[in-house]
DNA sequence: GCCGTTTTCGGCCCGACTGTTTTCAGTCG
């Protein structure tokens, strides 16, 4: 079984446990249980093989009892307990859950009162009138389950962080545009840059909240509001994202922020913290025990209180900061400014939409020092690759536009070369013996068996010529996922081979992601951040990337873009 | 069910909104 679907059955487990009125913190333990697997970054399989059940008591969340169900699960494939479970509680009854505004309690009920099983059956039982007599229901309870049923057809799953970061920020500017707004804000995941996005949080200040929850609602584009009070408010666009805001007045704004960005489990690390110091942390303030408070108008306001350096957003994922935080040891996370040159793009050559020239003014524009030009090799003959021939007569193209942009910037002639399904590379050695740079990358038969696709990066990386692996999963966001690796496996290939590991930055791919980049960093092991430009406004993919990496808590000597063009060239060589 | 330089037992974040109720339960984030 993988992580995933362990902690499927984790996430099953809970809620019927929850359906059927099990203790709240039990339900919690198997949820927190099923998310830490799925973020583990590391395949349960390995540890369980190599340390047993005691090391997967090393997991967060995983105490002896769920440690014992790991065991059972990867020995038998089967679940005792679970299957004990689901004669109490129907194993269908979880994907009622999945109904907005519908919770265990309720789920519970109709099955227990109507023997409701299924979406279809509920729906049956609502139109029918059969569910408004029921205890803590009424008309407009039942009316707002069938169209909880409706919305679930409608509703987009999650988006890629990129197409919701643009519209977030044209909500933000329509909000800072509104009288009596003194800040408007993103938070949630979206300002912790998570690569996919479910809702959109957005924080305002303000001294009159109800005037702004007014305008919010009538936004152009709101298809439908979804709930509307005096401090908050939900719609729904008609691009089928949803969107909550919360306004609060000025001197609150640091608390309200920091509560909005969350991760949920950061803030319950820091209200815990808090309590500790007899505060109680809330969204308004720090109550204190005698009714006083303590108002923050500023996030930095919220972790001095609690006597922490502040945290950046990116970090926020109760994944060791605050630990970190507390021994003075944060990480300085690389920024964009400190990026010199992006390592992977593409031109007219092979799929790219520009020539090598206006890619390399697009790039000194930008101030940066250097840049690669990584066209695809043959194989890939829909996008035109390029043979050994061509590659002699890039060559000349590539001298001729270094003549034009001089010195300022570094232009490196490379390859971005297909790691066929054999596991050889596209080109022969010799060629790319020739070239400044190699990025080798996933393409094709990404549904092979573990141990094969696996072994096709590490071949790639014993490839002496072979600098960096390109978007080394190739997954593509939201929904397909990449191949099946061994990560153990690859990134101690990338460790011994000296290999760098791409960060993708096109908010499609976000690979590696900042799991496997964290991993990867306490290896030693060296990240790229490039765009993969196929026109030179995908240049702006960049942010996505480093909050990528920052995700994955890299510094700035972490990444090669970071490195002078003579460092560049000095590793290149070695 | 998990977890612990205050605890191996007794906690486990906190508040808004909605719809059902006459003070609260359920859901959500």
């Amino acid at each position: 079984m993988t992580n995933k679907e362990l902690a499927d059955v984790f996430a099953l487990v809970a809620d019927l446990l929850e359906i059927k009125g099990e203790v709240i913190y039990k339900t919690l333990a198997y949820r927190k249980a099923a998310e830490s697997l799925t973020g583990l970054g590391r395949d349960v399989n390995d540890i369980w093989k190599q340390g047993g059940m005691k090391a997967l008591l090393e997991i967060p969340g995983v105490g002896t009892a769920i440690a014992e169900k790991i065991d059972e699960l990867l020995e038998t494939g089967q679940l005792q307990f679970l299957e004990k479970l689901k004669k109490e509680v129907p194993a269908e009854l979880a994907e009622l859950l999945q109904i907005p505004d519908l919770g265990p309690k309720k789920v519970g009920m109709f099955y227990k009162e109507l023997g409701v099983l299924s979406i279809a059956q509920l729906k049956e039982a609502a139109e029918a009138g059969k569910l408004r007599d029921l205890p803590g229901m009424g008309e407009k309870s039942e009316a707002k389950i069938l169209e909880g049923i409706q919305s679930l057809g409608r509703r987009s799953g999650r988006q890629p962080l990129g197409v919701a970061l643009r519209f977030a920020e044209e909500l933000l500017a329509a909000l800072r545009a509104l009288p009596g707004v003194k800040a408007a804000e993103m938070g949630g995941s979206l300002r912790r840059m998570r690569a996919t996005i479910g809702d959109i949080d957005l924080m305002v200040a303000a001294e009159q909240p109800e005037e702004v929850i007014r305008a919010f609602a009538a936004l152009p584009n709101v298809a439908r509001v979804l709930g509307q009070g005096t401090v908050k408010s939900s719609v729904e666009f008609h691009n089928g994202l949803r969107a909550q805001l919360w306004v609060h007045r000025p001197e609150r704004f640091g608390t309200a922020l920091q509560y909005a960005t969350g991760s949920k489990d950061h803030n319950v690390r820091l209200r815990e913290m808090a309590l500790d110091k007899g505060l109680s942390l809330s969204d308004q303030s720090f109550l204190k025990e005698d009714g006083s408070e303590i108002l923050c108008a500023t996030e930095e306001a919220v972790y001095k209180t609690l006597g922490l350096p502040y945290i950046p957003p990116e970090l926020r994922e109760d994944r060791g900061e605050v630990q970190a935080a507390l021994k003075g040891q944060l990480p300085k996370l690389v920024e964009v400014k400190d990026i010199r040159g992006d390592l992977h793009m593409h031109t007219t050559w092979s799929d790219g939409q520009q020539s090598i020239l206006e890619m390399a003014q697009a790039a000194r524009q930008r101030g940066y020092k250097m840049i690669a030009i990584t066209d695809h090799s043959p194989s890939l003959g829909l996008v035109n690759g390029l043979t050994p021939e061509r590659l002699q007569e890039q060559r000349k193209e590539i001298e001729q536009a270094r003549k034009k942009i001089g010195d300022g910037l570094l232009i490196l002639h490379g390859i971005e070369v297909d790691i066929r399904a054999d596991a050889t590379l596209d080109l022969p050695d010799e060629t790319l013996a020739e070239l400044d740079i190699v990025i080798a990358s996933l393409h094709i038969s990404m549904r092979q068996p573990r141990a094969q696709v696996t072994e096709r990066l590490v071949a790639a990386m014993r490839n002496p010529h072979v600098d960096i692996i390109g978007h080394p999963s190739n997954r593509t966001l939201p929904d397909r996922e990449g191949a099946d690796l061994d990560w153990d496996a690859v990134l101690a290939a990338a460790a011994e081979t000296g290999t760098a590991l791409e960060i993708n930055a096109n908010p499609r791919r976000l690979d590696l992601d900042d799991v496997q980049a964290r991993r990867a960093l306490e290896m030693g092991i060296k990240l790229s951040i490039n765009t993969d430009a196929h026109h030179s406004e995908h240049m702006d993919f960049l942010p996505f990337g480093v909050a990528t990496a920052r995700r994955g808590w890299a510094t700035a000597k972490d990444v090669i873009n970071t490195w002078t063009p003579k460092q560049l060239q000095d590793w290149l060589k070695g």
